[in-house]
DNA sequence: GTTAGCATGTAAGGAGTTACATGATTTT
DNA sequence: AAAATCATGTAACTCCTTACATGCTAAC
């Protein structure tokens, strides 16, 4: 049993933090505001939620407010369920906020606990970043050892694969460097939202095969 | 039943199809060559041998070649198990490396299918490569559409974190344009050292070896 | 003579997905 | 009145990890 799994349930305690929710928005906020990273099916979040009642971290309503007028006994139309965090919940992801071991860090967690970082304090904040960052320097140094070992011996796709993977994590290095030179310095990082107009600066067109106009809903 | 990954299965074929090998460097293979984007574990990987055996696409091979002094019936000494893509198996990997649909240009396969590319026939890695940017690309359209919908709600972190999300994805559309490029106009990418001439650039058969030491032994 | 790395496995389980099943409400 | 989207859920399955269990061989 238990859907208490790490990503999930961190997050929906966070969103109904904000403010209570039902199910089916909650999972279009975890798919767009969190969502680069993971995504999630309901197949996941409904088990999830229920497991969160269970543990009494959150509390189900039954749609009926007062002023509804639907709001007959004997309408039970299948209800609207919203979800609100319970005091024992708040003290749940306020325990789970100030968590900061390697859980925090790995590449599953570091997102979702990034978005949350307007809850968290700055200090955990630091130890999170810093911690991210000397993970990622870890693996660099393991890169750049395997490259040295077995450069000549593979062939150009698989080496430029591993250079862009290694750029890559050289440039979140970078930015966290930068986070956490803002931090430190008590500002709030880059602010602007640099408003990319109509004007599709890089060159991105052409749509190509595949064109099939499916968009998420993954049931 | 059946640890018929598709990564996994995908690349053990792979790395068998270049040479025999067994479980324990193969593993160290995946996760060095192949490996910044995915780890395996040896829970994973013997399971996934087993099976490949049984469907008859990778053959065993105990150790104990004639010349052996130890090869006696009772020193039956757990022997390394080399493991060798059989004729079927070597059919049934490029059938696989000729697939194109979606599974070919997700998160989970892209880059397991360009560590292959050397084995890939052109029109295949075109086809894999345009996939993959058109996916990308419309996964940046979503992106732009919610933070138009959702600027000024969201607190600076998230937005922060969707900044860094979008820009990783249109440096990746940048990657792929270059790569695309190349492929059309015949010549070998970036090309770091050695590179090959411009004749046929399929067939890159870089010969390895293990003679190497060290790692993570991640367990 | 003991640590470290080589080598092979298994059982249990975690974290999710897919496919299915159903029905309400809004838009076209 | 059809289609889309909103809304809730379950069962079966996938793919992989962790923790365990074992033993060989080289180096210190």
């Amino acid at each position: 049993m238990s859907r208490r799994s790490g990503v999930l349930e961190f997050a929906v305690l966070g969103l109904l933090r904000e403010s209570p929710m039902h199910g089916y928005e909650l999972r279009k906020r975890l798919n767009t505001s969190l969502g680069v990273f993971r995504a999630f099916s309901y197949g996941s979040l409904y088990p999830c939620l229920k497991t969160l009642v269970q543990q009494g971290w959150l509390a189900e309503e039954t749609g009926h407010s007062p002023d509804d007028p639907r709001a007959t006994p004997l309408s039970n139309r299948r209800a609207k369920i919203v979800y609100r965090l319970t005091a024992d919940g708040k003290e749940r992801f306020e325990e789970l906020l100030g968590q900061t071991g390697p859980d925090a860090w790995e590449d599953e967690h570091f997102g979702v606990r990034f978005a949350f970082f307007g809850q968290t304090s700055r200090d955990v904040r630091m130890r999170v970043l810093e911690g991210r960052r000397s993970r990622l320097e870890e693996r660099l140094a393991k890169m750049r050892a395997s490259m040295a070992r077995t450069r000549e011996k593979l062939d150009a796709y698989t080496l430029e694969l591993q250079r862009h993977g290694m750029e890559s994590v050289e440039r979140e290095v970078r930015w966290l460097n930068e986070l956490i030179e803002s931090e430190r310095e008590g500002r709030p990082h880059r602010a602007s939202p640099q408003d990319r107009g109509p004007g599709e600066p890089d060159g991105i067109q052409g749509r190509h095969r595949a064109g099939s106009s499916e968009d998420d809903t993954t049931t």
